[in-house]
DNA sequence: CTAGGATCCTGTCAGC
DNA sequence: TGCTGACAGGATCCTA
């Protein structure tokens, strides 16, 4: 999915093109992709749109009459508003730019202002809820997640919930959200190359000021994606009309296997850790042999 | 409680 | 060309 810097990036864009707007009808295509919790869709009909929100990697769309949507686009999923403004952000695909609905639409948005909101994602895995504000943060996984990375005290907070993880390796262990909210497959690379940490190090064997090390560089590495033009509207779309990578922009290991390290040239290597891709460089990234 | 693997889905790509 | 298996920017559920 889209991870912290894309999610950010939506939650800009619909905070741009969709506050204030009215809902006036939806369209689930796929059951799955929509769920009433506490509520029914009638309670949507007729909702202006507050407020957008960003915990971690879910987003939250306030609207009047006290509900909210909470979405997570997971893997593949990606808004894309259509109207008097386009907007489209999250995972790249060519639905971005493509006549829509198509094959990937899941759940589509009538708002005024002959305004389209479109849900687009390939693989189902995201999803969206609409339910009674007060009961967002009673969601599980938002009940647990753990502090933003750009909170006051976030560092302490991260040493005191990866040391839960002690005899995980590194990387599984910051992809945990409720150890840290936003960190992903690409960020997670990108911190460990950039504090020199192999991936598969176990926890137990790092020390408090290195864990706190990459706490930092994710935050970094993070606002940086996030500063970098927000990603994905500029991904699809070169002047030259080829499909541009928003990775090329930062990405110092991910995806980068075969290619020399940014550091030292050495060559990056792309290996599993934990059942995900995983991309190192395999002379800055030593494992500690304890 | 934690650690690790399977699982939910669709699409694409490498290799035969 | 057509088939097959691996894999993908995520998180949950199940088992040990």
């Amino acid at each position: 999915m889209p991870e912290l810097p894309e999610v950010e990036t939506v939650r800009r864009g619909l905070e741009n093109f969709i506050v204030g707007k009215q809902i006036l009808r939806v369209d689930v295509l796929n059951e799955k992709s929509f769920e009433c919790v506490n509520c029914s869709q009638k309670n949507l009909i007729g909702a202006r749109v507050n407020k957008i929100r960003r915990r971690g990697k879910a987003l939250i769309i306030d609207l009047s009459g006290g509900f909210s949507l909470v979405c997570h686009l997971k893997m593949t999923g990606q808004i894309v508003v259509r109207g008097q403004e386009n907007f489209a952000a999250g995972h790249p695909t060519d639905s971005f730019m493509a006549d829509l609905p198509d094959r990937s639409t899941r759940v589509i948005f009538g708002l005024n202002h002959k305004t389209k909101l479109f849900f687009n994602d390939q693989r189902k895995f995201g999803w969206i809820k609409l339910m009674p504000s007060s009961e967002v943060v009673k969601i599980p996984f938002l009940a647990k997640m753990g502090p933003e990375p750009w909170e006051t005290g976030v560092s302490k907070q991260f040493l005191k919930n990866i040391r839960r993880h002690q005899n995980s390796m590194i990387k599984p262990a910051i992809l945990d959200q409720s150890v840290m909210a936003g960190i992903g497959n690409i960020y997670a690379d990108e911190s460990l190359w950039a504090t020199k940490t192999h991936p598969e190090t176990r926890v137990k064997n790092l020390s408090d000021k290195k864990l706190e090390e990459i706490c930092r560089a994710a935050g970094k590495v993070m606002q940086k994606s996030i500063d970098s033009g927000g990603s994905t509207m500029q991904t699809y779309v070169k002047a030259d009309g080829s499909k541009g990578n928003y990775l090329e922009k930062f990405a110092n290991v991910f995806r980068r296997d075969g290619q020399p390290c940014n550091r030292c040239q050495t060559t990056i290597v792309k290996t599993k850790v934990a059942g995900r891709g995983t991309h190192l460089c395999p002379k800055c990234q030593k494992l500690a042999q304890i």
